[in-house]
DNA sequence: ATGGTCGGCAACCGA
């Protein structure tokens, strides 16, 4: 089993390197965040035409997630419990018996903002979310765009961006309780290096040749889902297109 | 270095 992790920043401009990818790399699934799309224009009808289905909310403008997938999703969910709200940053599905999660987890702004308290009660609402309806001990898969590099490997300079927006104490311990919960990094598991970036700021120039990068984009499992993982991989191919991503592609191999 | 560049959408917001 082949999954895959994908900011597109806009599943509209980006989706000729969508379909090329899922037809070059063949995943049986892909999560994307931030499609910027409301449902009705959502174009699920070019992922059928290569035998992909979909599962997406979205909204004008801003956010939207989705899962694409080769084998048939159940029980798919949007938002938490039985609100919707906030179903532009979180949607999962049951896949082939295993619990699918993507989540688009928000930027934060600033520390010093309320969109950073903001930022951080959402994660702890995910937390409650997982405690109160899902096992550590089944095969959950949780992918997305988190906005947080949890270590020091995971920024360029740690020494200079801690306590800055995505490298922050705070962030890290909250992410540090899914950890304890049951949560496997499984991206790390295989790739302990450091400079294994998702992610490159539009704004500098020269970003990937300076190393200037953060890992935010993850793919966790629960311990029997995370013994069956094989390698883990970062595609920058999306960063180097001709209508460049600021975000890579994420994937990671299960022996099922 | 304290700016810079995208996407969406029609002025700037969010990242």
């Amino acid at each position: 089993m082949k999954v895959a992790s994908f900011n597109v920043n806009s599943i509209r401009a980006r989706l000729p390197i969508v379909i090329d990818w899922l037809q070059k790399e063949s995943p049986d699934i892909l999560c994307v965040q931030e499609t910027k799309v409301v449902d009705a224009e959502f174009p699920h009808a070019a992922f059928e035409k290569i035998n992909y289905y979909s599962a997406f909310r979205g909204e004008k403008s801003y956010n939207g997630v989705a899962i694409l997938s080769k084998s048939s999703m159940e029980d798919i969910r949007i938002g938490f419990d039985d609100d919707e709200s906030e179903g532009s940053r979180i949607i999962t599905a049951k896949i082939n018996k295993i619990r699918i999660v993507n989540t688009y987890i928000p930027q934060g702004v600033h520390p010093l903002l309320r969109q950073f308290r903001e930022k951080l009660a959402w994660i702890d609402r995910l937390y409650g979310y997982f405690k109160l309806y899902y096992q550590p001990d089944k095969p959950i898969l949780w992918l997305g765009d988190f906005n947080i590099a949890p270590e020091s490997k995971d920024v360029y300079n740690p020494e200079k961006l801690l306590g800055s927006i995505g490298f922050h104490p705070d962030e890290h311990a909250a992410l540090q309780r899914f950890k304890e919960w049951g949560f496997t990094d499984v991206f790390r598991l295989h790739q302990p290096g450091p400079e294994q970036y998702t992610f490159w700021d539009y704004r500098v120039k020269n970003a990937i040749e300076r190393k200037i990068g953060w890992r935010v984009d993850h793919i966790w499992a629960t311990r029997p889902l995370a013994k069956k993982s094989v390698k883990a991989w970062i595609d920058i191919s999306p960063r180097l297109a001709e209508k460049p991503s600021d975000h890579t592609i994420i994937v990671a191999e299960f022996k099922m």
